[in-house]
DNA sequence: CATGAATGAGCCTTCATTCAT
DNA sequence: AATGAATGAAGGCTCATTCAT
């Protein structure tokens, strides 16, 4: 039933709000059913516990979604770094989901879904990007990808205010095309 | 005295190791008094509270040590860079450090105290390794070494499997080094 | 909402029976849960804290349902003393009620409503029964229903055996009314 | 040992600063240690349990001092009324000692030594009482000496502040010797 | 679908009491 | 005598979850 998603919606939002404050663990399901104005009693009705509700919640705050649109969009090289780069940030410049990739990246160690979903992430999304982007997934340019990840990350942790993104995810890029081009041969065997 | 302090460390060091897998929130301090072979009486004569315990551990988690200890050596260039980076994988290639660290991060939303820490670790510390290491603050250098913290956190949370974390360091450090001597002039232009 | 205020009045009516025997503090919330064949839980349901369910108990152990009532009934001289009487021994001498209003007075340091409870019951309301029972409020007769009042409390303090409630309170309103019509006036001078 | 009792009587006189303010059961043993500048240890040197320490000061708290004081003078008539609500009306002024009477009689449901004490209290010392003061105890003398008893609690419950504990005295006198001369006899036998 | 009363497990914390020093 | 670290038993209260309505 439509009616039936809605509510769902409703809820999901509700809690990545709660969650994104207080974490997954402190709060308790009646802050959500108050944010998202739904009886305690209707939230166990659309997950069979507290915890589906706080994978649910996970999986959507992870950059799973913007990774499969950008490689599936058929782009490479630089422009599938910016593409990339450009809806990282712009999904967590939102503060709510910001929190909520920290809250998910520590509730790893305790949720092995959750860790399943990063190792795919960090594994083989990692290795495409280098594909699709180098054309090559050996050590350097892996290297490169995570170097160019990172700096993301860096950004949703504490975006400075010197700088627009825009201009941040150009020069983050500038410094990951820079260097392989040139290095990446020389990189494989200095790297020995 | 002593005793005193043997014990309360104990008790830390307890706390790491069951926060580490459990995140701060679920594991009872029961489960810590145990670990730490203790009566959970115990633990609160130590600690006023059990989130009194957290920012204990919290703390002890970020790399602030490193930070000021590599920054206390007067080195400056690369060589700054690599003590850090030398270090800080050192300190996270510990499964519960790294765990806690995650953790500390994603509290960070709930304590201000973890807050003011982090934001003294990535405002005062990152600019100060900047000038530090490259003799200047101004946005490209602060970027550069942002983008490799960015990759050693990136380490940190995904080790990958087909490089030690020396090789890591050094080619991360390649990146981080080869590019601003070029584009920092250029950059430092564009990014107005 | 009528099943609601019945458990309700469930719960208040088994934590007179226990705190009555056990005062308000010795007893853990779990023998009252029982006593009213409830949950522990559901006591905090009905009621916020402890606190709140000693507060509404100790309101109903004082005699200020009867200084109410007896006041508002319009009657005078000593048919008022012996009405308050009446239900004043009538009240206490459920010894849960007894034990209770004991109890109470002794809160009375503990609770500053439970203490503006009191100094209304023996401020205004000694007044205004002095004022309706003799026609004056003067120091003289304040002090005659003063010590009406504690004969009153004297005897739920220690019932004595020989004597019926009914007779003691004859006896009592004996003493009370024999001596101030004569006194009344030497008195207000004397104690000037 | 002289020292030995000092200590004990400073222990003795915190707990009944703290027990006077907060009752007998709330209050940590700590409170009482802090207050008597000892060690929390030290207290149970000198006293088996908190329980001891408790009893010891509901006994000292209760008016049997007094009565057997003023009984011992061998003094009658009114003069032992006098004596009597003469020390308890200083006795009690104290506000310390007039909270710990509530918690005393409040505590009689508690603990049966206190029952006791208080049951010698109001059975043979208000037979004495009668006897000593209108050489008869039958039960118009004991309802007589009720009454004043009743007065005197009733001052120490909320002393009036228009009148002062002399007056207050000599006027619950006034009214517990003007009948019973009288009305003795007639309410033998009206008393059925 | 929706509510909210009801449950019971469990958590943080306190506290009386003990005991090594 | 005196201290204060250490213990373990509760205690008040919360909370995920269920269920009658």
């Amino acid at each position: 039933m439509s009616d039936n998603e809605e509510v769902r919606e409703k809820i999901i939002k509700a809690a990545m709000r709660i969650f994104s404050q207080h974490g997954f663990f402190k709060p308790p399901v009646r802050l959500i059913a108050e944010e998202a104005e739904v009886s305690k009693g209707l939230i166990f009705w659309y997950f069979r516990s507290k915890e589906e509700l706080i994978l649910e919640v996970a999986v959507r705050s992870l950059p799973t979604d913007i990774m499969e649109q950008c490689l599936k969009e058929g782009i490479g090289g630089g422009e599938l770094l910016r593409c990339i780069g450009k809806r990282y940030l712009d999904k967590y410049k939102d503060p709510i989901l910001k929190n909520l990739l920290l809250h998910t990246l520590s509730a790893e160690a305790l949720y092995p879904s959750i860790r399943a979903e990063i190792t795919k992430l960090c594994g083989e999304g990692l290795r495409k990007t280098a594909i699709m982007a180098f054309g090559s997934d050996d050590p350097t340019h892996i290297m490169v990808v995570r170097s160019f990840f990172g700096g993301l990350l860096c950004y949703v942790l504490r975006p400075p205010q010197d700088i627009s993104p825009e201009d941040y995810l150009e020069s983050l890029m500038e410094i990951s095309l820079c260097c392989p081009s040139s290095s990446s041969s020389e990189k494989g065997r200095s790297s020995k």
